[in-house]
DNA sequence: CGCGATTTTGATCAATGTCAAAGGTGGTGG
DNA sequence: CCACCACCTTTGACATTGATCAAAATCGCG
């Protein structure tokens, strides 16, 4: 499995380090209240680019705060179509479903080498009885996805694939930079493929291929090995009926 | 606008007699601490089919607890199409987003007379803080949630318009039987047009017709002007990569 | 340097969209 | 109870997007 992402994922000493709490669903919980969440979590774990955190259709005994890297949620349909649910970045909280001990519905693949801290799947009903906030934060990520999801859905549903593809490049481009930032002029590293970008957003690899290079060539946009660099925002967001300020950064 | 539902839609006296409770986040209350919600809800409404419950780009003072009817949530676009996010059933709690005062991102338009029950969006906050039962139901059901979104990404982005067709009619029989049953001896009522269905699952009115007329033909199922009748669900199932057993039944 | 994974290219074809017009259906008002 | 009308469904001819298959070129890690 290449892709690697050359550097190594980070993870903090203890959570009072930890760079990307307001990201996660410890923000919930304010200085010397960071300890109800120290003493609850199991541990850190590190995973290399190209496995897999979680699998579609098993049970699994923990929950997920992504630390670092990139994530791909998917599931496999019996066709052989790999379907590509989201990409998620740290920060977002993984593995939660309505039955925590239901097999997974989706899977969960690294992109890049990642860092996640666990917290035990079995005593987290009784960890949100004890700490209502972290409930209430819970909900509010579990809302954040479903307008994520909702977005998807749209663009899978309503746009062809030149706006499609133009579309995800801007919501991935604009999710980095505002939260993670790190402008290299306007050069950003995506660890997805084209293949990756084809699964999800039901189109195959070719034809993104096809398209990524008529809107390289129409000078909007370049997205190459794992490099994307927009060259005429206003005209990509143009194509892919993208509104930057439709996305309210206050989570 | 016709697309009426015969029966008037059903408001009950108070929440004690809520038929629908224990699928709605009150579920979360038993017996006397019912009458926090009750207290706290400032009131029911009802709305004839066809009208808009809330519209994508407003804000709102209220959260909703559908009680009786179908709601479709959609998105306008640019293009002039709408696309269908979900449709909902009784039960459903409308309304959330991460941060309460934004606007809404998506509209929600009532495909049949409808009743609804109102909580105050401003104090909402509050009544999660002091009622943590509520916040870890909101969670739940939010969760839920996005597991359908998933599936309806799933759908139209890795089905052909055959499959993704069958695959929407047995979600939405399978959801009908088991929640809200009365199995009128397999024929069922569902109050959405081929157009809603075209712009669920991302297709042409014209292209759902054709297809819905070879399912006909090949006996798996009929639908036709608001009435459906599932005639080989084995088959049906098989042309839709649809998985009775993987649906979980337990919110 | 070499190999597996990715990107690129070209030819062909099936699935789905577009446009336009006719035929049904059910609710509503006379 | 009938007739009308808006909305929904159906039909047909045609256009186009995007899929499929296969092979060559390129990239980047080891």
């Amino acid at each position: 499995m290449p892709r690697r992402f050359n550097r190594a994922p980070v993870v903090p000493p203890d959570c009072g380090h930890c760079r990307i709490r307001k990201l996660t669903i410890c923000q919930a919980l304010q200085g010397k209240r960071l300890s109800i969440v120290e003493t609850y979590k199991t541990g850190d774990r590190i995973l290399p680019a190209g496995s897999v955190l979680y699998q579609e259709g098993q049970s699994y005994g923990e929950l997920y705060n992504l630390l670092d890297g990139w994530v791909a949620l998917h599931r496999f349909l019996p066709s052989g179509r790999r379907q590509i649910l989201d990409f998620v970045l740290p920060g977002a909280f993984l593995g939660y479903q309505p039955n925590l001990s239901d097999p997974m519905q989706h899977g969960a693949e690294c992109l890049t080498d990642v860092a996640v801290c666990l917290f035990p799947r079995e005593s987290f009903p009784s960890l949100l009885d004890k700490h209502p906030e972290l409930a209430v934060r819970l909900a509010r990520l579990q809302a954040r996805d479903g307008i994520c999801a909702h977005d998807h859905i749209t663009n899978v549903g309503s746009r062809p694939a030149r706006a499609r593809i133009a579309h995800l490049l801007l919501e991935l481009y604009s999710r980095v930079h505002h939260w993670y930032s790190a402008a290299d002029g306007d050069a950003l590293r995506l660890p997805i493929t084209q293949n990756d970008i084809a699964d999800a957003l039901g189109l195959t690899d070719v034809h993104v291929n096809t398209i990524l290079q008529t809107l390289r060539a129409d000078g909007l946009v370049e997205f190459r090995n794992g490099w994307l660099h927009i060259l005429d925002f206003v005209q990509l967001a143009a194509t892919g009926e993208f509104d930057p300020g439709a996305i309210s950064h206050s989570y």
